[in-house]
DNA sequence: TTCGTTGCAAACATTTTGCAGTTTC
DNA sequence: GAAACTGCAAAATGTTTGCAACGAA
């Protein structure tokens, strides 16, 4: 099997590990999560092959929350609610940016990507708030 | 003169640069700018006051380019793009996001804000790969 | 005297890098 | 052997914090 090539073993694991959650993950989470089965794997790594997943357009960047950068593994093009109070980010399907804006656009340069982004505090952080 | 009292005029001058410029300015640049003015200034008087600007909503992160956060002194709600070669942002004053997009948001918590990005080259950048 | 603001240096957190060891071709 | 991937530890970066000094009320 190509796909288990031990070569590859751990850079296939960061990016599916990257493909199937939607909690937009930092780079230190994605390590937590393979430290179970790759009880070796340093966190260079995965800074490493994020990278380069980025570069390659496997993955985008959702923004930085509280210091920390976020990932997406989900590069159709999608909108985000970032939740300041406990950093979550969430996905927002039901929305999509008009394809009209992003024509308009050009005259600025050649553009790549596009992304809307909302901020708040997310329910379960309102409830919390209330509850205390 | 209550503006130019002694005990805020650094916290001013930091305002009024990220007013009086569109350049999405970092800490970094910022503290640049004032050092001819003040040349006592430290940086940490700048993020000091640009993270209590930001609390308080009198400026805005406009994102984290090539590692570091950029800020903007005009909170009018406009749009972005970000040259991923130069790390300039630019604003798009002829692009809205469209009202509805906004509204349909509610559900998920309380918005409070919508930033739409786009990201690519700039036409500075293409010549210069150009003529390279 | 009490409070808020600042400079400085130290601390901090996240991310990147150098290097040696290993695997694949 | 050459090239690519990795772990580890060290380094680099951007940002925050503790503290003493100062200024304003």
């Amino acid at each position: 099997m190509e796909a288990t090539a031990k070569r590859f073993r751990k850079r296939n694991a960061i990016l599916h590990c990257l493909r199937s959650t939607d909690v937009h993950p930092s780079a230190e989470w994605v390590y937590e999560q393979l430290k179970a089965e790759h009880s070796d794997i340093s966190l260079a790594t995965v800074y490493r092959n994020l990278a380069r997943f980025k570069e390659r357009g496997e993955i985008i960047t959702v923004g930085t929350v509280h210091g920390t950068e976020r990932f997406d593994g989900n590069t159709k093009p999608h909108v985000h609610f970032i939740c300041t109070a406990c950093g979550s980010v969430l996905d927002l399907h039901q929305i999509a940016v008009p394809e009209e804006l992003t024509k308009s656009v050009s005259g600025i340069g050649q553009v790549n990507s596009c992304h809307l982004t909302f901020t708040g505090i997310c329910n379960e952080c309102i409830n919390k708030e209330e509850t205390a």
